[in-house]
DNA sequence: TTGAAAGCGCTAACAA
DNA sequence: TTGTTAGCGCTTTCAA
């Protein structure tokens, strides 16, 4: 094997087949009739030479580039994982490749972050969430991009929303707790400045308790990692402070199945003397002593409905529909998912 | 807020602050000498436009690209994620930006994602793993930058390698064990052909309780996620298969983990009755009734130190260092790390 | 400190 | 079916 100078070109393809650039470019893009017998030799000679081609001249020169912004808060969530399966489920029928960036639930890291892929043009953006920087909002708005917001549809999107109302998931949790006849409603959870939709949940939740003229007996807040760890020391500090509650809400399942494998242990009755429910549905939870109630987010469906939508928009771009910039073209989708409680073991009351 | 039709060039922020296009991209850039009104009249006009450079031209003029091309097998595995953060930590501190790419541990699809990113000619490569088809080493080998594999050192690296031996993990692994006491092991893991460094582990593994003159007693494999559901179907079906075994080492903390909770459910004496072990030293373990004996990967110490060497190597290129091609241009860095065992309260007996 | 010209490697559009 | 020409938006290089 030849050590090479440089990287190859089409230019190389070209002289090593005796076929003009055009022709070799046709070949490798499967574009416009090419003989039978030319293709064999260009194809040949690219891989002989290990031809690998340049997408950013190739990006340049076709103002097309087949890449979607992926942005989401963090990796370690559990949450995100999965919306990016089906982000890239969807996406492989397709030409299109999502590339990500991660904000670490920081403003002004997703403002960098847009900035750097927006500088890209790539051919849509799929960013989670609503609330943003007027900075972000407005790159968002004049990119002339398919763009889709996704998880959260409590708010006013730029474009597109894919996701599920977290305000009516709380709600809708508070009514199912509420129905059981518990009373004594203890809340844990992140801090939420920064996590709007754990937030939202929360407030969907207190209105959903203030209907039945409930308000939350006792709360706590913490940052950092959503460990087993966590949910276990602050379901135990608060179960000290408040001894009464008889419900535990959490904002995510992992520190709810830290908090209920404390009580397990403590030996509290689940669910007779005290229901826990947790937010997510993950797959976690279905090898715990006893399921966690939670709410099923529809993370993978978000994935793929925020990818379809994509999809679709950038070929009709790349099949020259609307002219660039041709005002929102078509766009504005909006859909709305409905998460479904899973009961487990710990809300109903047998 | 004028609706525009096309995306902004730097042309229209020359002209709309009346200084030439070059002048302009010395602005934006920091780059070269300008003086301080005209910096100022530049970066009015760029902002007050909604100005964002096409990075595609700016690569194809200048050949600089700043991604870093990341490959893993997944992003549901826990493992994937963390070393993720040590990367993308680690690149916070240059202009580099990490370009994740996702196999599925599909060693054709990994040629796909190698080809596609390759061919958006980035600074580096940080992969996973060491197992790769011919074609794949081949445009590793003679994309001319620097390439990292990182996570596993046993087996011969294209270039730069950084990570831990998993079959001298297996190995350490096994020699706690005997010295232990226990006998009658028991292995569960994932199907092998998958996943290379499991693998490796299991060989290191039986190698080291070959050398105490034992064998494993029993063993099972499964495919699909890592669950704590896995954990438990698999070890109730080996103790019920083979109920005289005292010690169980699983190829994940998370089988681990649900295999732990099966036990204790039980009722059986862990550690005194029967030992476990699992791998990687996942967050999830702190939250357990007992602390699963485990492994520490290094993961992001291993998306650091793999960082650091795309980051300074790509550094010196740019800044003139060896031509492009230039033979192994130093490279070829070698960093093993130690992992450590984690007792936890599943392999010490008091 | 600023500007003008050339060209990065490819593809669109047109010609043969 | 194949080739030629121009140019994508920026940066490099050189001149002023």
């Amino acid at each position: 094997m030849t050590e090479l100078r440089r990287p190859l070109t089409l230019r190389d393809v070209s002289e090593a087949s005796g076929v003009s650039e055009m022709t070799v470019s046709r070949v490798l893009r499967n574009r416009g009739d090419v003989s039978q017998a030319t293709r064999e030799r260009v194809l040949a000679a690219a891989k002989r030479l290990g031809y690998v081609p340049n997408k950013i001249a190739g990006a340049l020169a076709s103002s097309r580039v087949n890449l979607v912004a992926v942005i989401i808060p963090s990796l370690s969530n559990m949450v995100f994982p999965e919306v990016m399966n089906g982000i890239s489920g969807e996406l492989e029928e397709t030409s299109l490749q999502p590339v990500l960036g991660v904000t670490h639930y920081r403003p002004e890291r997703e403002e960098q972050v847009l900035y750097e892929m927006l500088s890209w043009r790539p051919s849509g953006v799929i960013i989670a969430g609503l609330e943003r920087t007027d900075p972000s909002r407005a790159m968002l708005a004049s990119a002339g991009i398919p763009v889709v917001e996704i998880m959260d549809t409590d708010g006013q999107p730029v474009d597109a929303v894919v996701g599920i109302s977290h305000r009516r998931a709380g709600l809708m949790m508070a009514q199912a707790i509420v129905e059981q006849g518990y009373r004594r409603i203890g809340f844990m959870g992140t801090k939420m400045p920064l996590d709007h939709r754990a937030r939202k949940r929360f407030e969907g939740f207190t209105e959903g308790l203030a209907k039945a003229g409930i308000e939350v007996a006792d709360r706590e807040f913490y940052s950092g990692g959503s460990g087993l760890a966590k949910g276990r020391e602050m379901t135990k500090a608060m179960l000290e402070r408040t001894p009464d509650l008889d419900f535990l809400y959490y904002s995510n399942d992992m520190i709810g199945a830290g908090g209920l494998l404390w009580c397990l242990e403590q030996g509290i009755d689940v669910p007779g003397k005290m229901g826990l429910a947790g937010f997510n549905n993950i797959e976690l939870l279905d090898g715990l002593p006893k399921r966690l109630a939670t709410m099923d987010a529809c993370r993978r469906q978000i994935g793929e409905a925020a990818a379809r939508i994509v999809a679709s928009r950038a070929g009709a771009a790349a099949q020259g529909g609307a002219a660039a910039g041709d005002a929102p073209e078509g766009g504005g989708e909006r859909v709305v998912l409905t998460p479904t409680i899973n009961v487990g073991d710990t809300l109903v009351r047998v």
